[in-house]
DNA sequence: TTTAATGTTTTATGGATGTCGAACAAGGGT
DNA sequence: ACCCTTGTTCGACATCCATAAAACATTAAA
């Protein structure tokens, strides 16, 4: 049973989450898992790249604090950390999906 | 007279903005910007790095279209394309720049 | 106990990126 | 004319990063 490793609320940074969120792919997938509104396995969501890149996405969002990963079975559960984001950047996450969901259809990527 | 190109509305890409923002120098640079609300040359906000590297800095910001800047004698005038992102990305830049003022002082960097 | 499913880790690679010094360009002031 | 100020550009360098194949780990299912 593998541990994830999650920053404390204070621990993320805001360099770190807007860093996390430039690249197109992981944006993708935070927006897929905003809509989706429940935890969701890493391979629930349809991605552009090979699943050790998508492995490799998805340690970024994590140590940058934007999504929370647990292991259930095979499967490697993530979750958005809307209600940390907000406590500690508040606006940010929701303004970045509402501009993301303005340009870029989710099926795009 | 050095002309400057700047993306138009239309052609300001959201992953290419947060990219722009994640770095720290130029994240502080646009903190800077939007607390003097005027125009200002470079070399009026104080940065830790080399003038090259800023140069370099503040290309990225305008091919973002974060920044637009302008020649006027020696200097090169800077100013945060406000307007034009809150109608591009509402509320994206205003939450970044929240955030960046509640972690990080602008003599920190 | 095999076999399949789901991810992670490791290793490698090509491209982007932040950094700086030196040379250059252009204006203003003396 | 000369120099100073202000930035830009170029070349170089070290590092980071997105990508993927291959091997591995773990659990579920047959």
């Amino acid at each position: 049973m593998k541990q994830y490793q999650h920053p404390t609320v204070d621990q993320i940074s805001l360099t770190c989450v807007l860093h996390a969120l430039s690249d197109p792919v992981r944006l993708n997938y935070v927006q897929c898992l905003a809509k989706l509104t429940s935890e969701q396995p890493c391979g629930a969501i349809p991605t552009p790249v090979a699943k050790s890149t998508m492995s490799h996405h998805l340690r970024v969002l994590r140590e940058a604090g934007i999504i929370h990963i647990r292991t259930e079975g095979t499967q490697s559960m993530t979750s958005l950390r809307l209600h940390d984001l907000e406590e500690k950047f508040p606006g940010v996450l929701d303004s970045v999906l509402k501009a993301a969901n303005s340009t870029t259809s989710v099926e795009e990527v």
